[in-house]
DNA sequence: ACCATGACGCACA
DNA sequence: ATGTGCGCCATGG
């Protein structure tokens, strides 16, 4: 049944935002697989995101491409990498620095 | 109900 | 390694 009829699934995306730690990072990919597991929902989560009026309540600025890039912002990517540069992870590039190593495995499993 | 868009990812050349 | 094209889901008009 639908567990979640009351919430959408961009609510499901803010959720996840919220639970990355400072000075991580997380994935597109990665979220959308924690949340459904088609296996394609990150294209729904970068529209969640983007259309996120949360923006100051979700860390977004912390998730980034699944090859390590920062990805976009909708207040500018290059606003992006400064956020990230200010949580305490390495930009170069527009590039994660040590991407494997701020990487944060999303779980819905609490 | 249908069409178009989008902060991505991956396959292929 | 780099560049281009296609496909996927969900949301909005």
């Amino acid at each position: 049944m639908k567990e979640d009829s009351n919430i959408s699934f961009a609510d499901k995306v803010y959720a996840l935002c919220k639970k990355i730690p400072k000075g991580r990072v997380s994935t597109y990919k990665d979220i959308g697989n924690a949340l459904g597991g088609y296996g394609q929902v990150y294209r729904a989560v970068g529209v969640a995101l983007n259309r996120n009026s949360h923006a100051p309540i979700v860390p977004c600025h912390r998730v980034v491409n699944s090859n390590g890039n920062v990805g976009g912002f909708a207040h500018g990517t290059k606003n992006k990498i400064k956020l990230l540069k200010a949580e305490g992870i390495q930009v170069v590039n527009g590039k994660i620095k040590e991407f494997k190593k701020v990487f944060f495995i999303i779980t819905t499993s609490k």
